[in-house]
DNA sequence: GCGACTGTGTTCTATATTCGAACACGCCGT
DNA sequence: ACGGCGTGTTCGAATATAGAACACAGTCGC
């Protein structure tokens, strides 16, 4: 295969059809035949079988019933080595604030231009549970924890284009020093984020409460989770 | 590189080293440069840095500070696709036993020759919160939800082979019901294992919690983590 | 200011690795 | 028995990869 024109960056192709398997695999969830895998991937079948049992030996894909393939379950320990140290900060925090508040919590970082939750703290008596899974993306332009994050960064550094409007609101996030949102993500649900001001060189992150109802005070919660933050940032050395 | 001789299976090299650069990101918990990367993994310079470039056009790695290279956060959307219904069905569960009980509790799965946890809710007021963070692997040997997931199959399709004294306490728990442990993992702390009896082709799995002291009875533990394990066994078609 | 050092990123050719087709086999319906 | 569908294997051709050498930028010591 000839460098098709106007491409810049030389690529590993057998690497990068190993990861869309995976990737597939995560997007079906379900258990897919090695077929079904190879033409989704449009790669011959014997390539996809290769690849597969590359993936198998180091436990990143798992024979389901029938010879199907699916997620291995070490991915979940790979994930775990994902901001480790912040995610072990974090955590504590975010299951106090969850039950005080009794609000769904968690803690997301800026991925590029996505907004990717890392952890995720349910209260004990969630009436209306808002699942915040661990895992869960969205455009960074989108949510609460989003904003909070491009709050603290200058505009220079924002990966993405960003209209009028929503710089106004970020404008307005930086000086309050918190986030809400309304609709944006699920309908009916809200949610305040603060961000982590954590030092040069980590990656921005933000930690939030979501819930279905008015918050009575968003002031109040702001402040409490800000000294979660402030915790979590002195923790790490910010 | 002619084939090493006896070795049966040929796999991708490349795939194979580009999963290995996560493997040693994961392990290292720190950001490496491209050099400290190629020397771990005893590959050329611009093999890693092509192999980098790739698991960064997939979010699987990110940038740091310095240039630096430390695992992305994409890698956390893969994990919530592994087992994603089962650890949907599990998840609530997990939680209304940690505040019921008072103690951390978390869900297991059998991957080859390990137990690895996949999701832990910790509970409201955790004295001395036993950390059981998500991604944690032990020897399918070790601990009470290994014993608790053996204990439902039959030998034969135990990956690993058992002592005499093991084989022994695992047919107890198949008697009983429940497997508990002892200082395996960590010293003074206790676990209480039921495993989940899921229909033929899912992954073998187990619900457990973790407590630093004796638990009052342990009996009762069991009867309610069993309990929930009917209910995930039953909303998966079990 | 100037080198030595350490790091990223690029270019290039030989060849080992990968690709992709064809084949062998087992299983389950009709 | 047959055809369809699935996994797993073999093998030659060709291409994507490996690995070396090079260019360049920042940083330290002096």
């Amino acid at each position: 295969m000839t460098r098709p024109e106007g491409t810049t960056a030389p690529a590993s192709q057998t690497l990068s059809r190993g990861i869309r398997i995976l990737e597939v695999l995560a997007d079906a969830r379900e258990p897919l035949t090695i077929d079904e895998l190879a033409g989704r991937l449009e790669v011959h079948r014997s390539v996809a079988y290769r690849l597969l049992r590359t993936l198998e030996d180091h436990g990143l894909v798992a024979r389901g019933s029938a010879g199907r393939v699916q997620l291995g379950a070490r991915i979940a320990a790979l994930a775990a080595g994902v901001a480790h140290d912040l995610q072990a900060e974090a955590l504590p925090e975010l299951t106090a604030i969850a039950n005080e508040l009794g609000m769904t919590c968690f803690l997301a970082v800026l991925d590029r231009d996505e907004c990717i939750t890392l952890a995720s703290v349910e209260p004990r008596h969630a009436v209306a549970t808002v699942a915040q899974r661990p895992g869960a993306r969205h455009p960074i332009t989108v949510g609460a924890p989003s904003k909070a994050i491009l709050s603290t960064l200058s505009p220079a550094d924002w990966p993405v284009e960003v209209g009028e409007r929503l710089r106004a609101e970020i404008a307005e996030c930086a000086q309050r020093g918190y986030a809400t949102s309304h609709d944006e993500v699920i309908p009916t649900v809200q949610a305040i984020s603060v961000p982590l001001r954590l030092r040069g060189g980590q990656r921005p992150a933000a930690i939030a409460v979501v819930h279905v109802s008015s918050p009575a005070d968003p002031e109040a919660i702001a402040r409490r989770l800000s000294r979660s933050a402030a915790a979590i940032s002195e923790a790490l050395g910010g």
